[in-house]
DNA sequence: CTAGGGTTAG
């Protein structure tokens, strides 16, 4: 196997001239180390060429490879043949140490290095930067502006902003803000770009907002910026008003461009916009972008439509780690453990590399489909054979797929003799399965871990009073209970939604705001009474024990969900499935009532909750009660 | 004369 290289070289006496790129086939490591040696010492200490193209190709797969020695062995060779200190090569070491996260190395390098022009230290700042170490990458920042102020140029600036921005250090970035300014950068496009992404970034939109339109000419990535601005804070609409502004103006989406689109129609939970832009990607020739594919199959799979999703897989002609891992995380949102594992198997065969992510939803798919064995079985090999590091989210999984299939122990087990220091997560996982099969003593100590490692989560304590409740132990409930009223939380109510004639229609628990809510609330008593004559029974759970049975009844009869159910099956087209959406896990009672509903209507009805998908049809579950 | 850089995917 060999792999395309381009280099570019510049011949001693035309320097004046264009480069002129061409490939030269390369192995891959460690292959190309062996090369090395068989490079003659001649060719590398012809110093009219900057650089040895062979040699700087080295170092570029170097870059891409994950090997300190690699590194070494080529540094020694360089220090051996030629002066590396001159430039080039130096520069290129460096910024190979830094991305194998081997400081010293990069530090130790860059000190015996007596020629460092100002692309030495740029390529040391970008190094940190893209390294995500903001505090090596502002002490270098500040060391260039003390030492050699006049040497500091943009690309400095664009590459510290940007690692203010993904380390969300405010106060920094709005003093590298004002620096940019007093250095007469205020009004450079890249500069701006990086600094409105790093506003966005923060949250601060309005920042960002009067940036933008502040700057003396928007480019491309000006747009795109604002657009992934939008979307990442939650204002979806414009993003796609943006989005129409950039058209105006006579540019073309990109790849960047729809990527952030596609993500802000997710948010605005708007199918019939997805259909739209797949239009649009076509147009712009996107569809063979991987990118752009994989963001699109992500889309339609949180739509409900996993068969869209296989279309779209289909046509990527090389899918990677991200667009195997988007696809396995379609088939556990839908329950699909089987199909995911099959999947996940043939696309290993075909030679792509798992990551941590990739195990992660394929463990979360086994855990949807009770596929305890195969789980155990990948938790147990992927550090070993795929040389992926078990981490905290394969912990979670690992509990949760336990747990829910009623291994209780086996689970609380597993956090006791894990490596890592659990958290919210795992205990939360632990929790739900407890919750499920009513296991007090474990969910007491999942729970009060949850409330000492997130106090302001009123969730947990309402989940400790109620195993509390469900023992009988009405003290200790009450004690949770007048311990949450102490404390102010932010209540995160629940609300179901469907998409019906380009709108949304939202519900809220016992919502009479719509215009049609006569028609709703009688359909809903309709069905109730129906189901209930073919032996529905409602079954509520010890939620609050002062509250007493008839207003708890009354209450969950008239959960959002069961709302916009009945919503949709007096206005939804009866050919096609029921999309219900809801935000927050549904609850036990509503699960049955569509089971029943799905049955004496015969409609098939979908419901996603903020964990996965739920298939109704003919009084079954996709989930298979397993959930 | 060239390197260093800003937006985007699971």
């Amino acid at each position: 196997m060999f792999r395309l290289f381009h280099a570019k070289i510049l011949g001693p006496k035309l320097h004046r001239l264009k480069p002129i790129t061409f490939q030269i086939m390369l192995p891959p490591f460690p292959e190309c180390c062996s090369l090395l040696f068989e490079i003659s010492p001649r060719s590398l200490s012809i110093s009219s060429y900057r650089c040895d193209p062979l040699l700087s190709s080295l170092l570029l797969t170097l870059k891409s490879s994950s090997s300190v020695s690699c590194c070494r062995v080529i540094h020694a060779r360089v220090v051996k043949s030629l002066d590396y200190r001159d430039g080039f090569i130096g520069d290129q070491l460096v910024s190979c140490y830094l991305n194998k996260r081997s400081i010293p190395d990069a530090q130790k390098l860059f000190g015996e290095m007596p020629h460092k022009d100002f692309v030495s230290w740029n390529s040391l700042v970008s190094g940190f930067s893209k390294r995500g170490d903001l505090c090596n990458c502002l002490s270098v920042f500040s060391t260039i502006r003390s030492e050699m102020a006049l040497e500091l140029n943009e690309l400095t600036m664009i590459s510290v902003i940007s690692a203010c921005a993904s380390a969300k250090a405010r106060d920094e970035g709005c003093y590298l803000h004002c620096c940019a300014v007093k250095l007469g950068m205020g009004l450079e496009v890249k500069v701006v770009n990086a600094l409105i992404n790093m506003y966005g970034k923060f949250g601060c939109v309005d920042s960002a907002f009067k940036l933008f339109w502040a700057m003396p000419e928007q480019n491309m990535v000006s747009w795109n910026s604002m657009v992934a601005v939008w979307t990442q804070n939650g204002i979806p609409n414009e993003a796609v008003n943006y989005f129409n502004m950039m058209r105006v103006n006579g540019l073309f989406p990109d790849e960047a461009t729809m990527v952030s689109l596609l993500q802000a129609c997710e948010n605005l939970h708007l199918g019939r916009l997805v259909e739209a832009m797949h239009g649009v990607i076509f147009t712009c020739g996107l569809n063979e972008n991987i990118t752009v594919a994989t963001t699109l199959l992500n889309l339609y799979s949180k739509l409900g439509k996993l068969s869209v999703s296989h279309k779209v897989f289909a046509e990527i002609s090389k899918p990677d780690k991200v667009t195997l891992t988007a696809m396995l995380a379609g088939y556990a949102m839908h329950g699909r453990g089987k199909e995911a594992v099959e999947f996940f198997e043939r696309s290993v065969r075909e030679g792509v590399e798992p990551d941590h992510v990739t195990f992660t939803h394929l463990l979360s798919a086994c855990s949807h489909s009770g596929l305890v064995r195969e789980g155990k079985y990948y938790f147990l090999i992927m550090s070993e054979v795929y040389k992926v590091q078990t981490q905290l989210d394969h912990y979670s999984c690992m509990v949760d797929l336990l747990g829910r299939c009623g291994l209780v122990n086996d689970a609380h087990q597993l956090i006791k003799n894990m490596p890592l220091e659990p958290n919210s997560g795992v205990w939360g996982a632990l929790l739900g399965a407890c919750r499920v099969h009513r296991n007090i003593d474990i969910g007491k100590e999942a729970a009060e871990n949850l409330i000492a490692l997130n106090p302001s989560d009123p969730r947990n304590y309402i989940m400790l009073s109620n195993i509390y409740s469900a023992a009988g132990m009405w003290n200790d409930a009450s004690k949770v209970r007048a311990l949450m009223k102490t404390k102010v939380f932010t209540r995160n109510p629940g609300y179901s939604f469907i998409e019906h004639g380009n709108k949304i229609h939202l519900f809220v628990v016992d919502d009479y705001s719509h215009p049609d809510s006569d028609k709703i609330h009688k359909k809903l008593e309709e069905i109730m009474r129906r189901i209930q004559e073919v032996g529905f029974v409602s079954e509520t759970e010890p939620i609050l024990h002062d509250v007493d049975v008839e207003v708890k009844t009354y209450m969950i009869n008239k959960h959002s969900e069961k709302i916009a159910l009945a919503f949709g099956l007096l206005d939804c087209n009866a050919d096609k499935p029921l999309v219900i959406i809801k935000n927050l896990r549904i609850c036990r009672d509503c699960h049955n009532t569509a089971k029943f509903v799905s049955l004496i209507e015969k409609r098939t009805i979908i419901i996603r909750d903020s964990k996965r998908f739920h298939h109704f049809s003919d009084g079954l579950c996709s989930c298979g009660d397993y959930w």
